[in-house]
DNA sequence: TTGTAGGCGTTATCAT
DNA sequence: ATGATAACGCCTACAA
């Protein structure tokens, strides 16, 4: 401090408060006056592994901290093309694990330095309004779980903008996606009760085949063929609690009486199903009829239902969601990668796991009674 | 058609080709070239109530429909100063309600042309790192449903960054805020339960007192001392499931017996109150012990809860909240302004809410037989 | 290490 | 109604 600068070093607060008479933002030219250097001095300052020496580091730094600067991130994506936002297109009927996912995701990117930028998706119908957003605010990537068309994946393509898609396939499989492996957790959920002695198999799915959906009741049918044990009867469902009940009677229409076990497409159509049957219908469950769901939420866990479910490792499947856009944007590569991850099958206690002992047999005669009796199934 | 203007009107297909090949973005300029007018006739072209001649209009529209063109909000906004993105900060406690809250405040603010740029705080405590991107971003306003210190709102005053607090409040009253009004919910909600004859009130709070629980609270209390019944006894909860659980033992043990009624700081606290209870504790709700919640979010309607609740007016709020925000950015001025909602009394079948009659008597009196005595109370 | 100068893509002002 | 020109706030060669 012996021996200042020969720049003219305007105090602080002096500067600051013509800014405030002019009515404009704090700029890095502001900082340059009154640190005394030149603005791409201020503007070094603030890149990460940029050649500044020390002293001139802290006069920039005091001097920004003086006026309250902060870089305006817009000027920045200007020139660098980089805005450091990223969209997320979600369905709001993702309901339940929305939060979850949404969180982890923000988590994840934030740290990667990236922010989101939100665009929930009431109907996936809204997805054409929506995209022309996500273009104009220069986002430099999207992870989208909702439903895209091809050409909606060409857009991107054509735009060269990033995308993940999450949990959500396409048949063009140029795309990267991260999602859960569905046909494998479809296959588990009826190798487990199949060997409980399960036969009659309902499923409770999407309306649309929502790809996730679809794949999970491919694999499914496939098991049960394996098993030489007959197909599934399948009803459509629209992921709401009140899709578990409507579904629940809609199979026992369909299959003459109640069948063995309901695999539901989604944790909150079990919960409903699984209430249906209980309160209303007065089947027991499992003891009756065994109820599985999917996605582990939170309220599967609640001592009410203590669901037989199966839990999508939702961190580290949004860890790679976010490493994965990251890696497209930072290399210019086209590189496509698709992310699978294991589904964890949680035990529950709403489908009955083990084959019943033959003792049993004439409470189940008893429940079998009440069924009208089906030709083929 | 007849007769082309006599400026440069390159052919479209082949000036993209050359866009691509120099891999630049496609600008308004590109597009003026194409359409053979000048770079500012296509801005004007892009805002709404400018003054162009509708041959002009068509020119361009035609010439960026073929380049794929679309305006960059980055650029504009460095020069209009306006972004149209609004930051909302919310707290993942807020778990259930908050995809309903953001879903709400999305879609409304996107009818007013802005976007939501998400900052999710997993503790409250990273509010400060938040900030800064905040700052950064440029948003034109905050939506926070989220603790802040009087620093940080001081901070947003600075930087007249317009701010709008969504059910918290702070002493510091010159904040705009959109709030339910828990003073009178718990006014109601101790009004209806003890006109059922409910003596011996329990409540399960938040463990800082956050500022809504603490009106909540407030309420209760000051309608129990109006109608002479003894102080209610408080624990301190985490708003999450588990919470309910621990805050109901922590009751029981607190009051030396089950209380009659327990109110909750939400209905997840509730639902885990409630479960714990019947199927831990063996307690019959709401034979002997009536529990209330707050929020009415989806799985309190279910079959298994069918909770007593208040249901707060998340859209109307989330309407209100994006309508103040706007109307603070668009207005230069700090107005500054409260809004408050009723909260709906959701009867539901968690609680008795009508006087036992008097034959109940002696089952009542073989449930209190159970209870240690308790001097005060 | 530091400063100079040009450009990122738009809107706004001012003539015409 | 249209076009030239100057911002907006920053980054980045390039030269010093």
């Amino acid at each position: 401090m012996t021996k200042s600068k020969p720049t003219i070093q305007v105090c602080a607060t002096e500067h600051k408060a013509s800014i405030a008479r002019e009515a404009r933002r704090v700029t890095s030219y502001d900082v340059a006056i009154v640190a005394g250097v030149s603005q791409s001095a201020v503007s070094r300052c603030f890149k990460p592994g940029a050649s500044v020496s020390k002293s001139t580091h802290a006069r920039v730094m005091k001097a920004a901290a003086l006026l309250d600067y902060i870089p305006n991130a817009a000027a920045r994506s200007l020139i660098t093309r980089r805005s450091n936002m990223v969209a997320v297109l979600i369905t709001n009927k993702s309901n339940l694990y929305y939060p979850e996912l949404l969180a982890e995701l923000s988590e994840q990117l934030s740290a990667l330095g990236k922010r989101v930028l939100l665009f929930p998706l009431a109907r996936e119908a809204d997805v054409d309004r929506v995209l022309n957003d996500v273009w104009q605010f220069q986002v430099d990537g999207a992870i989208v779980a909702a439903r895209l068309s091809d050409e909606h994946v060409a857009e991107f393509e054509r735009r060269g903008m990033p995308l993940v898609l999450f949990n959500r396939t396409l048949r063009n499989q140029s795309v990267n996606t991260v999602t859960c492996d569905h046909l494998e957790a479809g296959r588990t959920l009826v190798s487990r009760l199949a060997a409980a002695g399960h036969r009659r198999f309902g499923i409770i799915g999407g309306t649309t085949d929502t790809t996730v959906a679809g794949e999970r009741r491919r694999g499914a049918c496939e098991r049960l063929a394996e098993l030489g044990l007959p197909p599934p009867v399948i009803v459509p469902g629209e992921y709401d609690y009140d899709s578990g009940a409507s579904g629940l009677k809609a199979l026992i229409e369909k299959m003459g009486g109640v069948p063995d076990v309901i695999l539901c497409g989604s944790d909150v159509m079990a919960i409903g199903c699984l209430d249906c049957a209980r309160h209303e219908l007065g089947i027991d469950v499992p003891g009756q009829l065994s109820v599985a769901g999917f996605d582990a939420v939170e309220p599967s866990n609640w001592l009410s239902y203590n669901l037989t479910t199966l839990r999508q490792p939702m961190p580290k499947m949004a860890a790679a969601a976010a490493n994965l856009l990251c890696a497209v944007i930072d290399s210019r590569e086209t590189l496509v990668e698709r992310r699978l991850f294991s589904a964890q099958f949680i035990e529950g206690a709403t489908a009955r796991l083990h084959p019943k002992p033959p003792a049993a047999a004439t409470t189940a005669a008893s429940v079998t009674g009440t069924r009208t009796p089906v030709a083929i199934m």
